[in-house]
DNA sequence: AGCTGATGGTGATATTAATCATCAATTAAA
DNA sequence: TTTAATTGATGATTAATATCACCATCAGCT
């Protein structure tokens, strides 16, 4: 079970990427209404369907957001690491959240409290911008994997997963991803078989190389065009 | 091609769901940079990859909102009826709308300066609270959109779309839907051929009884097992 | 009226990826 | 350390639906 580390009223983290668009006694409210929490690998920090009362920032690490269909059907919906606010679409537009969080490596986490967050940004139209451009953007973004989930096969959805870790995670053309082949298959939309039989052929034809999790992509340019004609 | 009549300055039916949580001076503001703007059924409202500097309130009438993928391939992602705000995703998001929307009747939409709309946002929290609560539904709905289309098949999409159609637009067991069988298809996320052989089975199993485009829903019943089992 | 292009419809076939069935290897538990 | 549970891997089979080929019907033009 999860045992998180709760230190309330440090907001260094939250401060930086806010503090332009807040006043210092908006600052200082936000730093009274909020929990620092340390997760471990794999620990659950939002479970779907709980009350969606808190906003959460990810000040470091990195975690999963992933929607549960029926019976073990799962959907990872995005990747998420440093300096992103999580939840606001389920406090804004639901009662609940609509998707679950897990810590996918050692995770520190501000809990906000929706209420505090609202009023913020009832008085304060600055950070309801900048929100709206973050929720903005996600929107965009969930297009675009919904189109490529629903377009691309398989093996430019893997290639797509390959470059999402290489470019936007680990900027760096080596990296050991921190997801089961079941979890892989569940970002990419398909089986663990399925995910298993694409990574190999990937080996097979000397595009990447693959050892446990550790992957080397091999050939930029042939994941580029998988990618690109799907 | 199309031949919009403008009206400007008419701004008395996005005045109502705003009006609420804006000031007055806010409301005039908006009045004097905005555009009525009326459409013929099919005619273009926003084209895809066109820069985002309007967002649009749909007055009266009906559109469908989608993205076009590669050659001909089209994902039609929503369709929206009056009283919404269409591309704010994109204003925000991104400096291009990443979908086009296109009438689908005969439709009147508000063209509102997305400067404007900024500014007054700026100004009055409230306002964004609103448009954070409805972008962060559309956030949630998508991802229902991406869940569904990844994970039933065909007979269960295609009841999904029956009961959106009936449900949220007619509010009518029986209707009447203006989209051609490729757009039917672009809407479930496959092909004409597809849609036409589901809706046939459909007809022969008496779940419906269709003819040309009019629909009626013989066994609500069914029709609600299928969306629900996928 | 007759042409033309878009739409609706059906059958045959091909293809992708899911499912099923095992089994090995690794990790966690007792 | 032995057992049990999870994860990784591979082959055989099945199933859903895309693709291809074709024709009928309908709407708008000239």
């Amino acid at each position: 079970m999860e045992s998180p580390t709760v230190n309330p009223n440090d907001m260094s983290d939250i401060a930086n990427p806010l503090s332009h668009s807040l006043s210092d006694s908006e600052l200082n409210l936000l730093n009274m209404n909020c929990n620092l929490v340390e997760y471990a690998q794999r620990d659950t920090i939002i479970k779907q369907n709980s009350r969606a009362s808190h906003i959460i920032f990810i000040n470091s690490g990195l975690v999963k957001i992933s929607k549960e269909m029926r019976k073990g059907k799962n959907l990872m919906l995005n990747i998420e690491g440093a300096n992103k606010f999580i939840g606001s679409s389920s406090v804004f537009g639901s009662d609940y959240y609509n998707y679950s969080v897990t810590a996918l490596e050692p995770t520190v986490v501000s809990f906000i409290d929706s209420k505090i967050f609202k009023e913020i940004i009832a008085k304060n139209g600055a950070l309801g911008l900048e929100l709206i451009a973050q929720i903005s953007r996600d929107n965009i973004l969930m297009t675009e994997k919904l189109s490529s989930l629903l377009y691309k096969q398989l093996p430019g959805r893997v290639a797509d997963i390959i470059i999402y870790f290489s470019e936007t995670i680990y900027k760096s053309e080596t990296f050991t991803f921190p997801l089961t082949r079941q979890e892989l298959a569940e970002l990419a939309g398909t089986t663990k078989e399925s995910i298993i039989r694409t990574l190999s052929e990937f080996k097979h034809d000397k595009i990447i190389s693959i050892e446990r999790n550790t992957i080397s992509i091999l050939s930029p340019k042939i994941i580029q065009t998988l990618s690109r004609l799907g």
